[in-house]
DNA sequence: AAATAAACATGATAAAAATCATGTTTCTCC
DNA sequence: GGAGAAACATGATTTTTATCATGTTTATTT
């Protein structure tokens, strides 16, 4: 594991910070905030914490994309949740004081600052606009885990397909042409957060796209026909 | 849906507030508790809250067991999560305000508090340790959440079936006996936790019961081979 | 640029699980 | 206490999905 390049900058500067929990924060808060928080960049693949491990900070995506993931029973890959720019990184195991139950990993080159642990609790507590911030965070990744729940347990695989792209779509958005997903996962990785086999998430994709329904083009995936995608997810009405 | 009985004590001398969020609330704010909540008792399969309704208060289940469930998407019941004495009920979508995104009801004649919203999240601002105690049953409620993702993508009915009788066990615990599971489910509840059909359900129940793991009993289940049925749920060395 | 590995692809087969059908038991409510 | 409904049970069948096998393409490394 390579260690990352670091490099300082002041958060009063930092222009991903008003879409993060820090927007809160105004004034000296920023300034001491900048005194407990460095800033590293990290080669695509790399990872930022890992499974098991003790945190010893607060993690903040200042550019890049995450996969958050955890291994599951013969170690078989899952992932959880994906991160991107202004997104909080292993708040939850540093909250509650526990080994990070889940790694995470970049999926493409990616700049992150670390907060200090001890400066962190401090500023939660004597901010409680900070707290509510990372409460509502969690909250919304609560939310989106039990709505996972509901997909894999009653959905079928085409479903979770069509849906987990309108999730790629909806995290990270489309390129300049307004119709591919701005992000490179692997068919795998793909398969890891849908709950299916490498081959069945292959076998998937190649049929949206004779069905017209997205366009294949190495790993980048473009949506052609939303509302059929739409409705193959079978999205509450 | 039937007004549930109210009645009313006073949250010092409450038994189940020293196992609950409220633990680390004392003197004064005990009274002034006291006098923001209600309680009310409720018959067994009788709603607590329901999905898209607007919270108006904190929810702690004094006595009973509770269901919290979601409605998936032709209909489907999905169960989410259960609470028992003690736990705090209906805390998300109050904290981020929102409407429920799921539904809670009793599975058994249950006795329930309903603490005022304006008077919670008052207490949440001036009590930083209630809101941090708030901050870990979430965050155990996500972890939660986190490991049924990954057990519905990576394993089989039969694994999470003996997964699902254990998880039981550590919520609801045993009877007098120490064997028999203490809350009462249908086969349809459970299928709706396990993310299966309701005769797979059965059936699995009644293979575990040949294989002399179990013993059913109505809807009463004893665990009579706990090694066999952890082994069986290949839970992770 | 060649060698090697990783990722992608697709057919064939097997296993897992849902669905359909039908009957029995247990509960609930007049 | 009997009628009706809900829950439980089990066999047969079909659908879904994983697994195995094998080949091709695309990246990565030297």
């Amino acid at each position: 594991m390579k260690k990352p390049l670091q490099f300082e900058t002041g958060c009063a500067h930092c222009n991903v910070r008003m879409h993060s929990v820090f927007n809160v924060l105004e004034g000296e808060q920023l300034n001491e905030m900048t005194m407990h928080k460095s800033c590293s960049t990290y080669k695509k693949g790399q990872y930022v914490f890992a499974e098991n491990g003790l945190p010893s900070g607060l993690f903040c995506v200042n550019s890049g994309k995450i996969k958050i993931t955890t291994t599951g029973f013969d170690g078989k890959e899952q992932i959880l949740r994906l991160a991107k720019s202004g997104d909080i990184v292993g708040y939850r195991a540093l909250i509650s004081n526990e080994r990070y139950a889940s790694s995470a990993v970049t999926l493409e080159d990616a700049s992150i600052c670390i907060i200090d642990k001890a400066y962190f609790f401090k500023a939660l507590e004597s901010t409680p606009k900070l707290m509510f911030q990372v409460v509502k965070k969690m909250s919304r990744d609560l939310k989106e885990a039990e709505d996972h729940i509901v997909s894999l347990s009653q959905k079928n695989v085409r479903e979770r397909m069509a849906e987990a792209l309108l999730f790629l779509k909806a995290t990270y958005g489309f390129e300049e042409d307004q119709k591919t997903i701005n992000v490179s996962l692997t068919r795998e990785e793909i398969a890891d957060y849908v709950g299916t086999s490498t081959e069945s998430c292959i076998r998937l994709l190649s049929e949206f796209n004779q069905d017209k329904m997205i366009a294949l083009s190495g790993k980048k995936i473009s949506i052609i026909n939303l509302p059929m995608l739409i409705q193959t997810a079978n999205i509450e009405d």
